[in-house]
DNA sequence: GCAAAAGTGTTTTGCGTACACCCATGC
DNA sequence: GCATGGGTGTACGCAAAACACTTTTGC
């Protein structure tokens, strides 16, 4: 029936000449945690016409660049922060998507630890804005936003990549209350030490909580040697909370 | 600090035209179960330094075309198929994972009911594998294929997306066998059947298979009213098997 | 009557969940 | 001594998993 022609790359590069318009972009949504709160890191827009609205952090990815590379570029360019864990979650590519052209974007999420980075933010126009506190971004950035969340919410309940959000020493305090507000829910306390205590995802620091006005809390740090030689897509199957 | 300069979306535009060098494409892993098995649907390469090589059944995605437009395009054109099962899955993005050119592409993964189809590819370079079977695929289509079968067995514990894959009836087998031939493990029958029962998933149709050489097993139904105004990306939380 | 698969229940075990009181520290 | 959060254990219910025998049909 259909005879298929066999063609070389050479050929299949040229006839295609007209489908090499589109461009593709990255937008990540960096999340940080402070106060107890969950935020995500949005700049203003560069767009006269999206003057008033903020925007995640994206940009177009270059020719000769990776995918990956790119997120990690306008993490870099962005916050200054480098070895920052970094994870896709999904392509949008309606072809109205952006009014500057044929734009499809690829969103990643990162977890940063807001402590570590201040300073960089301070002078420019970065800020974190709490989740629940965020209105009209602009072009689908809200949808890519709660994609990234509702994906970061499946993510935690097996793999341990809360910590990331953490500084190098927490109180389990501070981590349920990290789960509680990814999740947005109340968790029962004894029965979320309990389960942490059984994963052995905690090595206990043998030190306290500093300054705070009540009885100070223990110290942990991620166990970081249970999981090594896995990569972010192994690992499954274990319920955290 | 840095002031950020205001951008009409029109210079935005301008001064990017040369980001829009990239192409996009579109590659579907679509899966069927035949005989026990699970397989893939592949066509031979059309490149001439890949003719010995199978792949997926991909495309570029048009300037004008949604990307999952682009997806159900590439089905109808390739298999007749209209209203199939379709799922994004990952986005593939290294420099030179295609010789010709900067080409990403976005996999998605779709469940079909071989029995259904199988006249449409009588003819033509288009052949079902079964997933254990196969050798190197041409460009990175081996990890794609990986990424969406480790996706579809993730999916089809928490999802009633198998159902796709089977005719309009079948016997508990038959759905049983098909969950096997996903996951590469056995289970046991009677677990099996108590959890679909009560998961209530399935409608009895009051009747039994034809011509088998054994005691016939009664045909069910997916019980679809059970899932209305859910989309894919809703019902998470029961696991199924 | 024999082969092959259908159909069927019970028991055990682990996990999730609910729940209340005393303890240590700062002020 | 009081306010604040830290730290701890038990009981219940449900769901997963393990497990074997009888029934029905075709040949």
């Amino acid at each position: 029936m259909t005879t298929v022609s066999q063609k070389t790359v050479k050929q299949l590069k040229s006839e295609n000449r007209d489908y090499f318009q589109i461009a593709i972009s990255v937008d990540c949504v960096i999340f940080g945690f402070e106060n107890g709160e969950l935020k995500v890191l949005l700049i203003r827009s560069d767009l006269e016409e999206y003057k008033d609205h903020w925007t995640l952090l994206g940009d177009l990815v270059k020719p000769d660049e990776d995918l990956e590379s790119a997120s990690y570029r306008v993490l870099k360019e962005r916050t200054g922060l480098m070895d920052v864990f970094l994870e896709q979650v999904y392509t949008f590519g309606d072809v109205s998507r952006h009014p500057a052209g044929r734009v499809i974007s690829t969103a990643y999420y990162s977890l940063v630890n807001i402590k570590d980075h201040q300073l960089r933010l301070a002078h420019n126009q970065l800020h974190w804005h709490p989740i629940n506190e965020i209105n009209a971004l602009a072009f689908d950035h809200t949808k890519i936003l709660n994609t990234c969340i509702s994906q970061l919410q499946d993510k935690i309940m097996e793999h341990p990549i809360v910590f990331n959000l953490l500084p190098e020493k927490f109180s389990l305090r501070e981590l349920q209350s990290l789960y509680e507000a990814i999740l947005g829910t109340k968790l029962d306390r004894r029965n979320f030490r309990k389960k942490f205590f059984l994963m052995d995802w905690l090595v206990d620091m043998n030190e306290v909580e500093q300054d705070v006005p009540h009885r100070p809390g223990k110290l942990y740090q991620f166990n970081k040697g249970r999981f090594e030689g896995e990569n972010t897509e192994a690992s499954k199957h274990a319920q955290v909370v």
